[in-house]
RNA sequence: GGCACCGUCGCCAAGUGGUAAGGCAAGGGUCUGCAAAACCCUUAUUCCCCGGUUCGAAUCCGGGCGGUGCCUCCA
């Protein structure tokens, strides 16, 4: 079966197609490290993390990489600022980044290159590219890159330099040939971290480091490189200009990546959600408030190349969702107990095939709500069930799990899952659990002795405040009312 | 201004040539002491508008209208 995935450098869906078979090199363009992640990365590297899971599970050796960009111009302001080492604070961020992100679920990458880690490799490249004639040292400290040497330059975001002139800016103290041009290596400023390199003293410009950095990890070519929609202009485009230059023929832009991708935004009020419009929610202010799980399912339900609206309500309707899940799961699992999965059930299959057409995750949760529902119906029969029924019931319950893998959703166990939730949900409105089963306990009284005026007060008065019970045969349970 | 993307039920959201998935909400029902949960049924002859191509279009083409993004740091 061919993985489908829109290719962001051929314009529309392809097949992937891999340097060697059966493997995958892929390098997802990492934080830059100075703040907390916000929901916009916690948005795409959830996304990436579902298609390495995908292409594993579809039998891929999957190499992957995502980087800590950790020298940058705002580290640098920003530990100014603090009065903190830039790498220091770097460092910091970098490890809260990886706490939100395994909260999330997400593998972590097999490997998480930094920049202040390869500045041999970057004066390398950038070594190669001036030998090659692609770069140029004008004297004063930097080194540029000449994009007008590479014919295929903005092939990735379909710009032609002409276009691109008019909104050209060069900043005062630059050098450049050409309006046009990016540095590759910037001379060293009074109060900035420096590396030694044959045009003196200085640090990488932005965009060579990922060159740098896939070069080491993956080699001078690698199937699939992927990213936020931002990043196509300027910083992949150029990416892609340096290695080819420096590392391919210099001539064709597909000579880096094979497969690019970019993932929409994560929108506030309809506005891209990002730091510098200061619109934004931390991972770990929605995790404060709502469940990790639920947040990561709230994420999948779009697909990843279309911009969606953050809101509490469609989160909260996730997180809600989630728990049906979990509890269709436990009725499956009590009455399937012990019991051989039957054959034939194609939920996996069909899952899979959903997410080789381009990581369609909204279809996946679409087919596993049938699913569901088709599994509810068969607990919910009346009577003993027979063994088919239960070896059903234990194939759907194996198959959720296995589509939940990939997801990276339905790893607890559904009674922790569920009290969690239920923990979570009072705590948002304020519910004391202790208080709701002690006036659950006096309800119980009060039916036992068929007082159910009082025992319907009891749920009358619980109902007000958030509290919606369930009387089952083995006693009553309660959830937060959605 | 240039280049992209998007506009599908009250809300969220799949579907990119073959006759509108799914979720939430809403209404009716089964179950229940009554409820809740769960399940069943109902809810878009129609996909921003106008033309065109086609046996056939939400899907392709042209033109509008509306929204967003990139062109400067950004996932």
């Amino acid at each position: 079966m061919p993985i489908l995935l829109h290719d962001t450098l051929a314009g529309q869906k392809r097949e992937l197609t891999t340097l060697e078979p059966g493997a995958v090199g892929l390098y997802a363009c990492g934080p830059t490290v100075y703040d907390f992640a916000h929901l916009g990365h916690a948005r795409c590297y959830v996304v990436w993390d579902v298609v390495v899971r995908h292409l594993r599970a579809r039998g891929y050796r999957v190499k992957y990489v995502r980087n800590f960009t950790d020298v940058d111009d705002k580290i640098i302001a920003r530990a100014n600022q603090r009065g903190e080492d830039p790498v220091a604070l770097a460092a910091r961020f970098s490890d809260a980044f990886h706490q939100d992100l395994d909260a999330l679920g997400c593998l972590r990458p097999d490997a998480e290159p930094r920049v202040s880690g390869h500045i041999p490799e970057i004066v390398e490249l950038i070594g190669l590219l001036v030998q090659k004639g692609y770069a140029y040292a004008p004297g004063n400290g930097d080194v540029y890159f000449s994009v007008r040497k590479f014919p295929e330059y903005g092939k990735l975001s379909r710009r032609n330099l002409d276009d691109l002139l008019a909104g050209a800016r060069v900043d005062p103290g630059e050098a450049k040939q050409d309006p046009l041009d990016f540095a590759l290596w910037k001379g060293a400023k009074p109060g900035e971290p420096r590396w030694p390199s044959p045009w003196g003293e200085g640090r990488p410009g932005w965009h060579i480091e990922c060159s740098a950095m896939t070069r080491k990890h993956l080699g001078d070519r690698f199937d699939l490189h992927t990213g936020g929609k931002d990043l196509v202009f300027p910083h992949h485009t150029n990416e892609i200009a340096q290695s080819v230059c420096a590392c391919g023929d210099g001539l064709h832009a597909d000579q880096y990546a094979r497969h690019w991708m970019h993932n929409g935004f994560v929108e506030i009020d309809d506005e891209k959600m990002s730091k510098s419009l200061g619109n934004f929610f931390t991972v770990r202010q929605v995790l404060e408030r709502y469940d990790a799980e639920g947040l990561r399912l709230f994420l999948l339900g779009t697909h990843y190349r279309r911009d969606f609206n953050f809101s509490d309500q469609v989160l909260g309707e996730a997180e809600l969702r989630l728990g049906y899940l979990y509890e269709t799961l436990e009725k499956a699992d009590r009455l399937a107990a012990g019991t051989a999965p039957a054959a034939g059930d194609t939920l996996l299959e069909r899952c899979r095939a959903a997410l080789d057409d381009d990581f369609n995750t909204p279809q996946v949760l679409g087919l596993l709500a049938e699913a569901f529902t088709a599994a509810n119906t068969l607990c919910d029969l009346k009577g003993k069930k027979t063994p088919e029924q239960r070896a059903a019931l234990a194939a759907f319950a194996a198959a959720a799990r296995t589509v939940g893998e990939t997801l990276g959703l339905l790893g607890r166990t559904p009674g922790a899952a569920l009290l969690a939730l239920r923990t979570r949900a009072a705590a948002r409105r304020g519910i004391d659990g202790v208080v709701v089963e002690a006036r659950l306990a006096e309800r119980a009284a009060a039916r036992k002795a068929r007082d159910f005026a009082r025992s319907d007060a009891i749920r009358d008065e619980l109902l007000a405040g958030g509290v919606a019970i369930m009387d089952g045969p083995e006693g009553t349970t309660w959830k937060v009312a959605g």
